[in-house]
DNA sequence: CAACTAAATGCAACAATGTTGCATTTAGTT
DNA sequence: AACTAAATGCAACATTGTTGCATTTAGTTG
């Protein structure tokens, strides 16, 4: 994932630095949203540093180019997993560990813009997230439940 | 609305206070988010002055209670206009003039809850943004390209 | 209507998050 | 190896958000 953001970087004319791939190897390590300072800190962690400006600039850089997103529910960024058509984003958000899970559906895409339509405005994107639990902290929960009670 | 939400406040066992009141007389006079800061602003701009921790902790109790939103594309809040089944908030957010209009559809939130099921994710809110054009500025967008194409 | 009290507000101080201009460094090219 | 535009780091600053505590106030009671 890494190496085909750096290619993608380059095909598009930015330069491949240090900071970019460290940044994209954190965003592709962990599948949860993180704030440019998140980012900082996990850095830092494992003995690299990098400016918070830097990492700012990349992420913007890397949103232009749709290889990362910016959540809105937690404010977060992650990598992005799927290309998309005409820039609808949906995600499945966990509130168990905050995990993220890309998905895509047209003819969802399509009834949302049908309802919208009727109610007189044009739409071009949607962007939705759906909170809930993920398959594993779904199941934890069963357990916990038939332990206690 | 504003008297509506302050009978709100009082059944609820909070007390109605010029703070409460004046925030929520500017999220009802304006359509579009605002920021507590925005709000602050505004309300400077008519000789009213608050300070910014009681239009944070305002905007807080105003959201807990459903008096207000906070939406995420662009962070600000509004005021709530319809009751909520189940936590599920739809929005148009208008791109031309940054206005906000809510709805409510419950085809679509089966529908999607059921993408997300199949997909292993027990989900419990939908949040979701339709970004595009309000009637107004569409057809503003027609008129003046019908005048300059 | 005056006194009372829990709730609400303001204030100060701080913490965290974002932004800008400019000097320095570096990736990719010649 | 030298060159250059792009990228980074740094410093300084602006904005946004948070906390503890003293003061004020809305709503209640006598």
């Amino acid at each position: 994932m890494v190496q085909e953001a750096m290619v993608e970087l380059r095909s598009q004319g930015y330069k491949v630095t240090r900071s970019r791939r460290l940044v994209m190897e954190v965003l592709d390590k962990v599948d949860k949203p993180l704030s440019p300072y998140d980012i900082q800190r996990l850095l830092q962690q494992q003995g690299e540093s990098l400016n918070h400006v830097t990492i700012y600039r990349t992420l913007d850089l890397l949103c232009r180019l749709n290889l990362a997103h910016h959540m809105l529910l937690t404010g977060g960024f992650i990598r992005c997993a799927l290309s998309h058509q005409g820039g609808c984003h949906r995600f499945m958000v966990c509130r168990g560990c905050g995990s993220i899970r890309e998905f895509i559906d047209d003819a969802l895409c399509h009834e949302e813009s049908g309802i919208t339509r009727d109610l007189g405005f044009h739409t071009e994107h949607h962007y939705s997230e759906s909170l809930g639990l993920c398959p594993d902290c779904y199941r934890k929960r069963l357990e916990k439940d038939s332990t206690y009670n």
